[in-house]
Order: C-alpha cells, then structure tokens, then sequence
DNA sequence: GCCAACGTTGGC
DNA sequence: GCCAACGTTGGC
C-alpha cells in the first residue's frame, strides 16, 4: 500500500478521492497518511495501518498471556498471571500493606483470588507504563508540529505537560487507557490522566466496574452482564423471534446488531441500568418489551396495557397509576412459552414504585434506595485505589431489583417475613388475620361477615408499601384513607392504625350494585350509602338505594 | 439522548 | 479461528 507523506499537523479526518469509498487517510497510531483505504460502510472514526494492527494484535496476545488471572472471575487465580521472570513475579509473599492485603487483612475472605498489588506482574502494561518499545517511546525528539507540541510553541509561558502526541506510547494509546487503566494502582499519579478526562466514555466505564457477585474482579473491559440467577440469564436458548436472534446468522440474519437475544438478557442488569431513570421514562427496549407482554399477563393486578404510537402507557387501576414510556422501540418478542409470572412480580413491583413516588408528599422525599441500604454488601467493590473512588454520586441499586426473592416462589422477602412474624405476635383487631403463603404480598383480610370492612383485604406489598382492595375493588390512591397514614407500613402500630381506620369506613353501597357503581367509585364512605361518584350515577327507578 | 452499526473482546 | 455479544461511535 502506498505511504503518502504528509506534512505535519494534518487533518485525521479522511479525504475523498474522487469516490466514495477510497480515501486518504492517516494511521491514528503511527500518524501515517494512506491511500486508497476503502471503509465501505465503516464508521471508523480512528483508523490503524496494517502494520499498527498487527503491532496491536501482536501485543494484546502478549498482554493476554501475562494478564491471565487479571480476571479471576474468569481465569481463575492471580497465582497463574504474570511472565514469571520479573521482580514482583518472583516475589513469594504478600507485602501486607497494599489494599489487598489490608482487606484481606480484616477479612480473610476477601478477594481470596485478588494478588498483593507488589506481586502483579510488572510486564504486564497499566496506565502510568510505557511500553518501551512502540515509535512512540522511541521518539526522542518532540515532532514540533502536533497540536501539543504547537500549543507549547504559542503558549511558551504555561506550563503544558502533555507529551508531544508522537512521542506517546502507541501501545498504551491502543490497548491500556481502556483495558488495563482500570487495575493500575497508580492511575491517579500519571500524565495520562488529562487524556482520561477528556473520554467521558472512560469515566463512566471506570464506574461501571464491578465485582461479581462473589466479591471477584471482573473484566476491566468487559462487564459480566449476567446476575447468573435470573430467569433471562438461566434461558438457555434464544427465542429466535426478538429482533436480535433475528439478525443472527444462525437465523439467518446479516449480523449487523450482533446482540444477545432479548429474552436472554440478564434482567437484573437491564434494570439495574435502567431503573434510576424509570420514574420519568424508560426506552430501555428489553424491560418495555417484557413489561408490555408480562404486564397483559398480570391480570391479578389488573395491569393494562395501552399502545398509542410511540407511546406505552402501563396502567393500575389498583392505584389508578400509570407508567408512561415513550418512544418505544424493539420488535415484539413472543412470551407465549415463558413462565410469565416472575415479570408479573417486576411488572406491578415497577407500579408500585412509581404509584408510591407519587403517592409521597413533597415535602417527604422517598426513594427506593431509601428501603435497601442492605445493598451495601453488594455494592460494587473495586480494586486497589477505585475502593476508595467509589462514586457515591452514582448510587448502585442492587436489592431493590433482586429477583431471587421473588423469583416464581411466590414467597414474602425477609422484610415482609419478619414483619409477618411480628404481626403475628401481636393482637389485631377484631376478626383481622394475617394471612400465610401469600408472596410477594403480605396480606392481611378482615373474616368477619359482620364486620363493616368484609372481605377488605390491606396488601402490604415489597418495600412494605400497600394498598387495600374492598370486594375486589381497591380503594383509588386518592381516597384520604392513604393521605392519613405512611406511604409504607413500617410497624405493627401503623397496621393496626390502618385497619383501625378503615374499620371508622363503610362501604361503598355502589360495589354491590355494579350497574350503578361508578367508575371513579371511592370504595370507603365515612357516612355510610353511596360515595360522591356513585352519587352521580343514574339509579333505576325501582332500584333499591 | 437514542440507537444502528460495527470494531472488538473473550470464551471455546 | 470461530462465534457470541460487549462497548463505542457517529448519525440523527
């Protein structure tokens, strides 16, 4: 390929040559100019030589072969990495003072696999390295015509420490800043880290690392998607319908999307990525797709589902609250043969969130994380000195979208088994029962047939929010009974309150005559007869009022 | 800000 | 080397 030798600085972007496809265009890494480069389609924004690839590859199979057991969670052990031949490879004990060891330390099971940062290989290239041996550290002398070296010329009075962009170390360029920056130790004393600032990208990848569940460092590059337990990650097969089977070559797609299949997405990432913005809108297309399908199926909620253009609106008549999400996108993805039900749990437990966030006062802001501090203990841990650059601006929701817990069992979360215990402990009002093996609701029912609030039900849902259903009906979230009590039901003393209170009600004589009950029916009269809405009503003549 | 497209990684 | 799929980019 011919090398054309263009006067420095030049543009990197790449010139058109008369056709479309064929450009001119320099190498990112040894800043080369090329002709002929054909991209096709490609949306190469930073181009490498032939050469500079094979460089590149040649490299990261090195790196590969030293890093082994940079991923433990992967690989195995930190006992395999390394050359072998460099002093902290020979090094046979743990220093005792580097973070590892100083956790290990107070907790001797902690990151069992993680290595003494003084006996990670030194071959193996981090963030503050120069590889030695690329052009860019052989250059001795500063090209003099990069942008760095003509700011320096035109601001001889500022001090610029950025290295001469020729001068950088090219293989630190291609591989470290996203792959082995993240396990540098030192990564904050070095000059690197201007150029870091500059990637958001990076930043926010930097924030995104995480350990497994185990308490393992994973991938520094690549997250492990899957939670291992959900029911996407436990789906073995691909649906072969979503739209991302659908562009798979085995189902004879053209590969352009190249993404795991919808239903196999792991749904504990997916939310966890996407829920903190859920409240306003969500267009993540794995959870609106799930939860458009799963929300039809969760009749027992009476969840509704209504399409308008680009518009999902997720309705609870149970609280007369709704999601709206817009702009959806993704096509319709079969769930004829899924066991629906853990989604119909995810589904109204996403209700319910949003009705509580609008069920809460102004003046009382609650969040979910609020209820899940437990979390911690899953927080994401990171290595070395990101423990102490855990972003506490980005708070991680780990709990609050656990599946395990309700996971198809059906059974209460710890919370709500122990505060069913204490419930039980404790006197009830009259003809009031707490009711068993009710997951993922707690219940509580008044048996009497006398009583005023027969066959009155308080489910006191995940989060020890509730709701009461009257005769089926449930009692809309803007009746004043929810206005005289906690958004959550934290204590014995507020349920005995609530049923206290809903015990100074009647019902609605509206729920026993459908065909005068209004649709706006508020369920619970404090005088007794009809409510206000079923007052509006047109009565039969004849009827009985 | 979203998402199609695709370079790239990492497991096998 | 193949393949699944992760992460990033650039157009919109």
């Amino acid at each position: 390929m011919p090398r054309l030798s263009l006067p420095m600085p030049a543009l990197e972007e790449s010139e058109q040559n008369g056709t479309a496809e064929k450009s001119v265009v320099r190498c990112h890494g040894c800043k080369v100019w090329f002709a002929g480069v054909e991209f096709g389609k490609s949306k190469i924004n930073k181009w490498h030589c032939a050469d500079c690839r094979a460089s590149r590859r040649a490299f990261n199979k090195e790196q590969k072969v030293y890093k082994v057991g940079l991923l433990p969670a992967l690989h195995g052990s930190w006992q395999n990495a390394g050359c072998g031949t460099c002093d902290a490879c020979k090094v046979t004990e743990n220093c005792g003072h580097c973070t590892i060891c100083l956790l290990r330390s107070h907790d001797p099971e902690f990151g069992s696999s993680w290595k003494c940062v003084r006996r990670r290989c030194l071959r193996v290239l981090r963030k503050s390295d120069d590889c030695g041996m690329c052009q860019g550290c052989c250059r001795e002398d500063d090209c003099e015509g990069c942008s760095v070296c003509l700011d320096k010329m035109h601001n001889p009075d500022i001090d610029i420490k950025e290295k001469c962009l020729l001068r950088r170390c090219m293989n630190k360029l291609f591989y470290s800043f996203q792959k082995l920056v993240h396990c540098s130790p030192d990564y904050k004393n070095n000059d690197t880290k201007k150029l870091l600032i500059k990637k958001p990208t990076f930043i926010k990848q930097k924030k995104k690392k995480k350990t497994d569940r185990k308490g393992q460092l994973l991938s520094s590059r690549r997250q492990n998607r899957k939670c291992g337990e959900c029911e996407s990650c436990l789906q073995k097969d691909d649906c072969g319908k979503c739209d991302f089977c659908q562009d798979k070559p085995k189902f004879g797609g053209r590969n352009l999307k190249r993404q795991k299949c919808r239903w196999r997405q792991c749904l504990r990432f997916a939310m966890e990525k996407n829920i903190p913005a859920f409240h306003r809108s969500s267009n993540n297309p794995v959870i609106i797709e799930r939860m458009k399908q799963e929300a039809v199926a969760a009749e027992y909620e009476k969840v509704e589902v209504q399409q308008n253009q680009d518009t999902l609106l997720i309705v609870s008549p149970l609280r007369e609250t709704f999601i709206k999400v817009e702009q959806i996108n993704g096509q319709h993805c079969s769930s004829d043969e899924r066991n629906s039900s853990h989604m119909k749990n995810e589904t109204s437990r996403l209700i319910k969130e949003e009705t509580a966030e609008r069920d809460v006062p102004h003046t009382e802001e609650i969040t979910p994380l609020d209820l899940n501090r437990s979390i911690k203990t899953e927080e994401f841990i990171t290595e070395t000195d990101d423990i102490e650059e855990a972003d506490d601006s980005t708070p991680v929701i780990m709990e609050i979208f656990s599946l395990s817990s309700y996971h198809t069992t059906g059974d209460l979360d710890k919370v709500l088994q122990e505060f069913m215990g204490e419930l039980n402990e404790m006197p009830l009002p009259a003809h009031w029962e707490v009711l068993a093996h009710t997951g993922p609701n707690l219940q509580l029912v008044q048996r009497s047939r006398l009583s005023t609030m027969a066959d009155t039900v308080i489910y006191i849902q995940p989060g020890l929010l509730f709701h009461v259903i009257v005769k089926g009906h449930p009692v809309p979230s803007s009746h004043e009974l929810y206005n005289n009590h906690p958004t959550r039901l934290t204590t014995v003393d507020d349920v005995v309150e609530l049923i206290c209170d809903l015990e100074a009600h009647q019902q609605c004589v509206g729920l026993l005559k459908p065909r005068h009950r209004s649709s706006e029916c508020r369920v619970l009269v404090t005088c007794g007869g009809k409510c206000e809405e079923c007052c509006k009503m047109p009565w039969l003549a004849g009827s009985n009022q």
